[in-house]
DNA sequence: AACTGTGAAGACGTTCACAGCA
DNA sequence: TGCTGTGAACGTCTTCACAGTT
């Protein structure tokens, strides 16, 4: 989680808001609410003009239980017997989302990767707008990347002011990306996005969301692991008694709990 | 989230591992199992032998009741009084995660975004070997990357084969990705990084992990949004009384909700 | 009849606080 | 003494199942 809020200080500070205009969302509903719009847009541009829950949900592949209960905290824009108004809800996601008007994002740090965020055409239409391009190295400085210009990260101060910049990108190598993450608070900077695999330090008021490639591969790696096991385990099943002892040990106690429900032999076996 | 496991169907299937070699963790505890490898990596390099359940929370950016109940998981690798042996530790995670030897991947789309992918150097040095390039331009095709040659998306089931492949990332346009995946299933991968900003419907034996840059960059708009909704009711406090008139027919009724609320104007005031 | 909105129940995850071991 | 490992308490998220509305 992903995709989590990113609390750094351990401190007690509740992120409940206290004084707000708006609703006071669950974060995993928040972290659906871009799903759906994403789903919402491919519904509307098909040519519906209604969706049930059930519908939505399968597009924004979610159960429609979920997407309901996430929808009734913005408010009941549904109508039973009917179904959601599409444009409509449109509207309310990108408003609850601030997507009003197209924000300006910077990006520090246009080397492989940063080039690549940089070319996202997906930006643009989905509430971005990339408003400055900066990196250390003068060499990569004047390059255009979609009409962009890269700036010498010297100016990171000037021109987060110079586009009333809030929301920044990362996409720095690990031994920079600490040292930008200061500037860019110190900046005004409140949100960063950032893809360099370390845990940055920043202050309460700032959110931090990571991506890390190799993080992805390696939760998927335990799954694979664990299939591997399972359908290992289950052909050496009176064969190696040894694994057994193992077992146990390995276990600790929590094991035994579910000991009788073999719930993952799914599928994969049973064809 | 942000990473979650990824429930495609509904289905009744329960996740826990009966007849593991391994014991059940928690999936959140997966999701965090990678970064406090990342740390361990980095304190060994520094020279540490052993790290206190602070010391390595600290690093990993968690709370140390949090990491103690993750890696007490696993089992009990820790010394009372003392801490946690480093070298040892990271020999366990990578064993529960399934790194012990380089994982083959296949990388598919050879894009903006692919190619940089392709040339990240940070799969090497964490567990994973790019396998194989495929794209579907005949014109990227022959191509090579980290020494990798670019081949035709026609011998993708060719190429699975070969190598072995478990694990895929996919790369290319949204209007490919659901097609690519299907022929990666069909071949024999049972776990899919996805980058397309879609849903993929795969079967219940199948993971899917999904990174999509602008929901993370809209999750933090949401953020943004709430901090300068509060800035700024609390600035207009007594200012306009409107305002909460307003936020309570807000709650219910769909119009007018925000008509009073321009929560854009940001920080720009608050010095 | 068809669908939303939601209380209530249950699963899951986090944090607390301390017993127990080195 | 200093630290881990863990039951118990608490909080959050999901799912169920149905009352309520069009």
């Amino acid at each position: 989680m992903t995709h989590h809020r990113n609390g750094n200080q351990p401190g007690t500070s509740v992120r409940r808001s206290t004084m707000p205009d708006f609703p006071d969302l669950p974060e995993a509903t928040v972290a659906r609410l871009p799903e759906y719009l994403r789903a919402l847009h491919h519904l509307a541009e098909a040519g519906h003009e209604t969706i049930s829950s059930e519908g939505l949900a399968a597009a924004a592949g979610v159960n429609s239980a979920k997407l309901r209960k996430d929808l009734s905290h913005l408010g009941s824009y549904g109508t039973r017997g009917v179904g959601y108004d599409i444009e409509l809800l449109i509207e309310q996601i990108q408003s609850v989302l601030g997507l009003t008007a197209n924000r300006a994002v910077a990006l520090v740090g246009v080397g492989n990767l940063g080039h690549a965020l940089a070319g996202y055409a997906g930006f643009g239409t989905r509430g971005f707008r990339i408003a400055a391009l900066l990196d250390a190295d003068t060499r990569r400085v004047g390059e255009e990347i979609n009409n962009i210009a890269v700036r010498h990260i010297d100016e990171l101060e000037a021109v987060v002011a110079e586009h009333a910049i809030a929301i920044a990108v990362i996409a720095t190598p690990v031994h920079a990306a600490q040292e930008v993450a200061d500037r860019l608070v110190a900046a005004g900077v409140t949100s960063i996005l950032n893809f360099a695999p370390c845990v940055l330090t920043v202050p309460d008021n700032v959110d931090v969301r990571k991506v890390d490639l190799a993080i992805e591969l390696q939760i998927l790696s335990f799954h694979e692991h664990r299939k591997a096991a399972s359908a290992n385990g289950r052909a050496a099943l009176e064969v190696a008694p040894t694994v057994t002892t193992a077992k146990v040990a390995a276990a600790k106690l929590p094991s035994a709990k579910k000991a009788t429900s073999p719930a993952t032999i799914r599928a994969v076996i049973t064809p």
